[in-house]
RNA sequence: GCGGGGGUGCCCGAGCUGGUCAAAGGGGGCGGACUCAAGAUCCGCUGGCGUAGGCCUGCGUGGGUUCGAAGCCCACCCCCCGCACCA
């Protein structure tokens, strides 16, 4: 049997057991404190992969940890069905798309009759949510599955529709126009998973500029609006066509024929008539700030395709420009606008003669250089106001000129929109991009989409100064989070199709994902109690039950729901709110982690934020974050039948501290489960020895060492260090148990290895409870996953039998290092301990000191020692095992005592003749390869003989 | 640009509350055992010099703090990830 099938068998047979004895259904015990653990919940649109394993384990283990420490803990799970990646994907499933279909049969391993049945996009959702919830069994993560709710319930759409109005009367929501990325076949905004090969959309935007040239005007695009004041002509492209419409002012505008099409999605256009590109050749425009004349020219470099197919020519900042001006040998002007330290007067002409070329292509580095620093380091020129006419030059004058570049930009655009010269024009930036349906992306602006404001100043005030009162894991994350929502932008927040919760005022708009989660683990507390028609749960409940607003006899007479019942459910809410520790993966921090935040702190005020955030890194699959266009996700449940339960649930969670990516392979998985296994075959075997009952100094040691243990794990456990925890627990304590083992020759005491082994179980129990759970039942009835964590109290503690055996030990391992480095069995050793009581004292001292971080040189004035003994007593205090040296501070032993009462025990474990020990300071003794000066305190003088 | 995370030995990759760190663990390479042989498995070695617990070089580069720096501080170079309506 592999080793998988081995602890799986194990963890199958107790999960089981769990859950017929309800060990994860929790109640509100009044009496009891309570922890109330959550989980971003997944998005059921396929099987959970380890990604998700990391985030579920993670809190699994931190809820049972809590759970042992005491608390009556609730560890609730739920599914989102909401968004609109589950319709695309039932969409392309019903088109028979390839790329889908072969996602879903060769990483998922999905039957193909299930597969047709996508088609229906409930039906999709619905399998996801089982095959999920399967999953999340196997891992073993202890959850009250009573509470588990999707967001198309229609009880949770009351709710979400209940936290919305509350949002509109407090003023959170607003409409504004908004440019989406929109396919202009299907009618619909469309995100990643609408497009061919799951190609984001990006949008960028460009201003129009309006150049009148008599009945019309030229439409020209550019992204840098501030370099108006150098614009001598206007290109278009004498191949394409354009086309002539009329704005919403009336006025006849031209545009190519490309753009026309793409811009009527965002500007109301009326088209009027079509002009090929060489008939407006010729025509005479005017700059609009400048009021010069300019000339419509010619240039085959103009792509009728981006922005509106005409191009202000600025040949004094664009290269490009000037290579088309210079080609068309006409005469123009070079009109300098911006200076900079680092460029020319005429970065624009300077560029070509620089790069030897006239391709584009090798010139768009020139080109990126001189946007960047013109943006960024460049300031507008002074002698700008003489360009401009009388009636702008204070405008100029004040606002742009001598201004930096960053901020002349909006100012420029400030003086176009008062001349009404300027439109705001939107591209897809790494397009083109292809909807699945084959039609290509635009951008289309919704009038009037519905936004939450994160903007406003006073809420995110707010919930600015409320993160002090929330507890971060890992501490860093508390200072992106700051960042993020200082930086946070109203927020667009419905859809026009897809699953989800429909926005009560507008019912033909669903909330969307991120935006119907924000408070939802307050609907875990209750769920389970609402077995109600849903036209009884009004407004006037919720008010009640979750923000204490009227009386209970008020809503029971309305509602017709009895008094006590409602008072219980507000109870249960009441017990378990706030959350206590919310747990995500770092990727949340800059959406649903803030929207989480600001909801609750809208809908209940700073009392029920959550207590702590915790958000953990990623997991690589091959040294790459997993993603479908990598084809490396790792379905968790392929993972479970490959290495086990135990062993998933600590490579995914606890090889690498919290924050950091950690790296799932076979390697680390076949490692751990073999350690795993030498645990349990390790305790398996100690619990069946007879034993014996003498209680030695390795004995006490054993305890003493794990109290340590006990506090370190503990601690571990709480700051979620589970990195420590793993480390501490399945390799450090196993080496301390065979170390104990070779102690004392394989004659263990019985009593005191069931000890140890039953605080090991418990200490283990949170990370592998399946594992701890097997082996608690070799010696016990009881669930150990109930049992109380291990207490310091539970062991004795003596520093000196510590020292002691941390001594011997020392020895041993000194003996054997030497010896093997001369490649020489020892047969006779003769020990030199130095017992210069003066040393002692000023090593002890030294100790202290390095822990308080003194100087060297605080330290030889306090102690009036020279520079070169206070050197050689520091030294001396690193060379010493840490162990020893923590000890030496509070206690000592007597080493050539020690020794000889432990003299044949120690000729034993060395396989030696003869052993001989004599004082340094001992005139009579041998000195012996010079050993006997070398011996210091703690750190005899060794001859191998 | 802004924000986040990094640069470790032949390679991958831990370590990063300063001291058993010449630096865990893999992989690769070399040598050995087993084998008719190959494979698998197991053992040893894998910076240099030394051969009594030592010295030198060393964790992107250059400085600094310290008795002591891979780890802390400063500057520089380089790499990766995120930046919104998408779950």
């Amino acid at each position: 049997m592999s080793l998988a099938n081995f602890f799986n068998e194990i963890a199958f047979k107790w999960q089981k057991e769990w859950e017929n004895s309800k060990v994860y259904e929790a109640n509100p015990e009044t009496d009891k404190p309570k922890k109330f653990i959550t989980v971003a919940f997944p998005y059921t649109n396929s099987p959970l992969h380890i990604g998700h394993g990391r985030t579920y384990i993670t809190a699994d283990i931190y809820a049972r940890y809590l759970r042992m420490k005491g608390y009556n803990v609730l560890f609730p799970f739920a599914f989102q069905f909401t968004g609109t990646p589950i319709l695309s994907i039932s969409e392309s499933v019903k088109r028979g798309d390839e790329e889908i279909i072969s996602t879903f049969v060769n990483i998922y391993q999905i039957p193909k009759e299930e597969i047709e049945k996508f088609s229906d996009p409930t039906y999709l959702a619905e399998y996801f949510k089982n095959n999920m919830k399967n999953t999340a069994k196997k891992l073993g993560l202890g959850i009250d599955w009573r509470r588990e709710f999707t967001t198309v319930d229609p009880i949770f759409e009351k709710f979400v529709q209940w936290q919305y109005r509350k949002l509109m009367e407090l003023g959170y929501i607003k409409r504004e126009d908004s440019p989406v990325a929109y396919c202009p076949r299907d009618e619909f905004p469309v995100g990643m998973h609408d497009t061919k090969g799951d190609v984001e959309p990006e949008i960028t935007d460009l201003d129009g500029i309006y150049f009148p040239s008599g009945d019309y005007f030229f439409i020209a695009a550019t992204p840098r609006p501030e370099t108006i004041f150098g614009a001598v002509a206007l290109l278009v492209n004498p191949e394409a066509d354009y086309v002539i419409a009329t704005d919403s002012l009336n006025r006849k505008v031209i545009i190519s024929r490309q753009a026309y099409d793409k811009l009527k999605y965002q500007i109301s256009f009326r088209e009027e008539g079509e002009k090929k590109g060489k008939d407006l050749v010729g025509m005479i425009a005017k700059n609009p700030v400048t009021e010069k004349e300019i000339k419509v020219l010619p240039s085959k470099f103009v792509d009728p395709s981006i922005g509106t197919g005409v191009v202000m020519a600025v040949p004094s900042h664009e290269p490009l420009h000037y290579i088309a001006l210079t080609e068309l040998k006409e005469e123009f002007e070079l009109i300098p606008v911006i200076k900079t330290d680092e460029l020319g007067e005429l970065p624009g002409v300077e560029a070509v003669g620089l790069a030897q070329t006239r391709n584009p292509a090798e010139l768009k580095d020139y080109i990126d250089t001189i946007y960047r620093i013109e943006y960024h380091k460049g300031i507008m020129r002074e002698d700008l106001v003489d360009l401009v006419p009388n009636f702008m030059k204070e405008f100029v004058k004040d606002k742009i000129a001598g201004k930096l570049v960053k901020d002349a930009r909006e100012k420029t655009r400030e003086l176009l929109d008062m001349l009404n010269s300027r439109i705001t024009i939107y591209e897809i930036s790494n397009g083109p991009v292809y909807c699945r349906c084959g039609a290509e992306i635009v951008v289309k602006v919704i009038k009037g989409q519905w936004f939450i404001d994160y903007s406003n100043p006073i809420w995110k005030t707010s919930v600015l100064k409320s993160l002090d009162k929330i507890n971060f894991i890992p501490t860093d994350s508390k200072k992106e989070m700051e960042k993020i929502i200082f930086n946070l932008q109203p927020r667009a927040f419905t859809r026009s199709r897809g699953l989800g919760v429909r926005l009560p005022w507008d019912e033909k708009e669903i909330i969307d994902s991120l935006s119907d989660s924000t408070i939802y683990t307050a609907f875990y507390t209750i769920v389970h109690k609402l077995k109600y028609p849903i036209s009884l749960l009004s407004d006037k409940f919720w008010d009640y039950i979750l923000l204490d607003r009227g009386t209970a006899d008020e809503i029971s007479k309305e509602l017709g729901i009895p008094k006590e019942q409602l008072e219980e459910i507000k109870s249960e809410f009441k017990y378990w709110y706030p959350v206590d520790s919310r747990h995500s993966g770092r990727d949340l921090i800059q959406n649903h982690l803030p929207y989480y935040l600001f909801h609750h702190f809208a809908i209940f005020g700073e009392k029920f934020l959550p207590r702590q955030i915790v958000t953990n890194g990623f997991i690589r699959v091959g040294g790459k974050k997993m993603s479908k266009s990598f084809g490396n996700i790792y379905p968790l449940n392929r993972a479970i039948d490959e290495y086990g339960v135990e062993t998933v649930r600590i490579a995914l969670t606890s090889t690498s501290s919290i924050s950091d990516d950690i790296e799932f392979n076979s390697n680390i998985a076949k490692s751990i489960a073999e350690q795993l296994k030498k645990i349990h075959d390790l305790i398996s075997k100690l619990l069946e020895i007879e034993g014996v009952n003498e209680r030695r100094d390795p004995d006490v040691w054993l305890l003493s060492i794990f109290r340590r243990y006990i506090e370190d794990v503990d601690k571990a456990y709480e700051n979620l260090d589970l990195r420590t925890v793993y480390m501490t627990v399945y390799y450090t304590i196993y080496e301390t148990i065979k170390d104990y083992i070779e102690l004392t020759n394989a004659k263990i005491n019985k009593d005191i290895i069931k000890k140890v082994i039953s605080i090991w179980l418990r200490l283990m129990a949170p990370i592998t409870p399946h594992l701890a759970e097997e082996l608690w039942h070799k010696m016990s009835n009881t669930f150990v996953v109930k049992e109380k964590f291990p207490s310091i109290n539970e062991v004795e503690y003596n520093e000196k039998s510590l020292l002691k055996v941390e001594y011997l030990r020392s020895i041993i391992e000194d003996v054997n290092r030497l010896s093997s480095e001369l490649g020489k069995e020892a047969e006779k050793v003769v020990i030199y301990v130095n017992d210069d009581n003066n040393l002692r004292e000023l090593l002890k001292k030294a100790i202290i000191a390095i822990k308080d971080r003194k100087s060297l040189r605080d330290f030889m004035i306090e102690n009036n020692v020279d520079d070169k003994t206070a050197r050689r007593i520091y030294e001396l205090a690193n060379v010493l095992p840490s162990t020893i040296r923590d000890l030496i501070v509070t206690t000592d032993i007597d080493e050539e005592e020690v020794i000889v009462q432990n003299i044949n025990f120690l000729m034993n474990k060395l396989d030696l003749r003869e052993m001989i020990v004599y004082s340094s300071t001992d005139e009579k003794a041998p000195n012996i390869l010079g050993k006997k000066d070398l011996a210091l305190p703690y750190k005899p003088g060794i001859a191998i003989l």
